[in-house]
Parts: structure tokens; sequence; C-alpha cells
DNA sequence: TGCTATCGTTGGGCCACCCAACGGCCCCCC
DNA sequence: GGGGGGCCGTTGGGTGGCCCAACGATAGCA
């Protein structure tokens, strides 16, 4: 490399910074992997919700996967547009929307998580399996301090 | 626990989406932490940049940060009406300008990188200093594929 | 002398994320 | 049984990071 394709930087030596970059190449690698089908990253985090939990509100999705409840209205919008999630109201609280997922969307749930997987191989794929759960291990512990670390059970 | 604050999720399960929670996580205690000096994540990222490699051409600053041309301008922009940095045609090549950290850059570069420390120890507290540096070594290598593995040297 | 590539700049667009408000509805307390 | 607090879905607006396309000016090379 006759230039300085990536220039040496107190930047780098942050975990903020590399947590940034490499989640910015999984993004992009689990993106275009689920454009294949169509689909996007939030609808298919989405998706997967609904198929586990199942008929459940969009609150509760929305907490569940931590999106916004705005974004989440456009998200089962699309979902239900394509045939993918059923929105019904749920006769014991009229305030909330049943979501469930249909035929189609096992379907595609099935082949979006197929693609998911690759994708997230791909973006470990210098990592060995032992690594791997390694790494997630550490991030979850980011994700959520103090959760993990008294072996305290959480929520699931 | 009544309700469910994280449902079970197969998503959870993907570095992909791990990564891009801790990296939320780390991109909010930075950014607010940077913002005590009104400064944001680009901005504290090229000025460090900018300070570590010395009178360099925009184009190579952006390369170096993993930034967009286009944005590299309105950030060497702000940082440059603030005073933080200079920005002079090169005699040597007159399509690039020389962008070079200021007094003034270099103080508040100071003062960042003391925010931008402190915002990732609060990010990483769960873990050991061994951890954080086993996590750091990991997401290299999710970063650049194949650049760490055979020991090779790179491009510094 | 042309051709190609790079540099800085401008313009536009996409996606994830976040906050505020509002009518409708549930539940609990009075 | 009536009222009030709080949750639900929805709409609206805004920000930041990332990417692509184009264009004039310039440098390097054949």
């Amino acid at each position: 490399m006759p230039e300085t394709p990536y220039a040496p930087s107190r930047i780098r030596s942050l975990p903020s910074w590399l947590l940034g970059r490499a989640a910015a190449r999984g993004h992009r690698l689990v993106a275009e992997a689920l454009a294949e089908e169509g689909m996007r990253m939030m609808h298919h985090a989405v998706l997967s919700a609904v198929g586990e939990l199942g008929p459940v509100s969009q609150a509760e999705l929305g907490r569940s996967v931590g999106i916004d409840p705005k974004d989440m209205v456009a998200v089962v919008n699309d979902l239900q547009a394509d045939g993918l999630v059923t929105r019904t109201p749920d006769p014991k609280d009229r305030r909330k929307n049943a979501v469930e997922i249909s035929a189609a969307g096992e379907r595609r749930l099935r082949r979006t998580e197929e693609l998911g997987d690759r994708a997230n191989d791909e973006l470990t794929a210098d990592l060995s399996p032992a690594e791997r759960e390694q790494l997630m291990a550490l991030l979850a512990r980011v994700v959520e301090p103090g959760a993990v670390a008294k072996g305290e059970p959480g929520a699931g």
C-alpha cells in the first residue's frame, strides 16, 4: 500500500470508535444481504420479534427491539402492506393492536434469517467460533452495564 | 419482572445486532460528553486526525477517518470557523488544502480527548482493562478482516 | 497536447434515532 | 360511578451518519 489508507489516529484506540466502525460494517453487510428480499434491518428485526413473541402490541414490540413507536408504525405498516404480519385490534384492550406474523411472514422470515446469518458469518469471518462468542459476551456487557456481572437472571 | 423490558429475540444473538446496540450507546455517551465543548464526534475525530497527521489534505483526512468528502467540507468549515484549524492552499499542489491544527485547536483537542476518554471509560465500565483490550482486539479484526491475522504490517 | 485521475465543493437522498403532542382507551382510586 | 393518571397508536418535526453523482480546477502521464 503506497498511500495511507488507514492513517494512525488516537481515535482508533477508543472503544466507541471501533464499535462504530464495526457496527457500520455489520450494518452494511446485513442491510445489503436483506435487500435481496427487499427488507430493511428494522423490518427484519420487528418481523423476527413478532415471530417469536406471537400476537403482541406494537408498544411491546418497540420495547423489545428498541425502536421508536413512531418508526414502529411505519415498519408495521410496511410489513402489513406486504402481507407479512396482520394487525388486528385487541378485543381485550382496544388501544392495542395485536400484531401477528402471517404464513408469508414466516416464509420471508426464514429467508431473511438465513441471509442475516450469512452476513454475520461474513462479518465475523476472521473470528473463531469461540472468539465470536467472546465478542458477543463482551458486547452484551457493554450494552447492558451491570446486568450480567452479578449473575442476574434478567428478563429472559 | 412484570413486564418484558427486553424481550427475547433471535436478533439479539447476532453480532451485528449487539454491535449496533453497543455502538449506539457509545455514540450517545461520547456525543453528549463532547457536547460539553460544543463538539460533535466527527469534528473531534477530524480534529484529532489533523493533530496527529500535521498539515494534511482534506481528502487524506477523509480517508483516515472514513468520512465522506462532502461531510469533510462541512466539518473543516466548522473547525476553521471556530479557529481550531487553518486551511491554506498547498503551493505544491494547488488542488489541495493543507489543513493544520491551531493552538486553540490543540487546546480544544486536549479537552475533548479527555471527555471522550471518560465517556469510553463509562461505556466499558463493566469490563476489566484486560477485557477491554480483548474487546478492542476482536473489534479490530471485525473492522478490518484479513488485516491482522497474518501479521501483516499494514499501512502504518 | 490531450487523457485520465484527483481535489475540493455542491447537491440530493436514505436510514436510524430521538423528542413532542394528541385523541382514544384502560385501570385504579376516590 | 365518576375522574384522573397513564399507556397505546399515530402524526409531525428534527438530527446525524452515510453514500452517490456531478463539476470546475489542477496534476500527472503518454
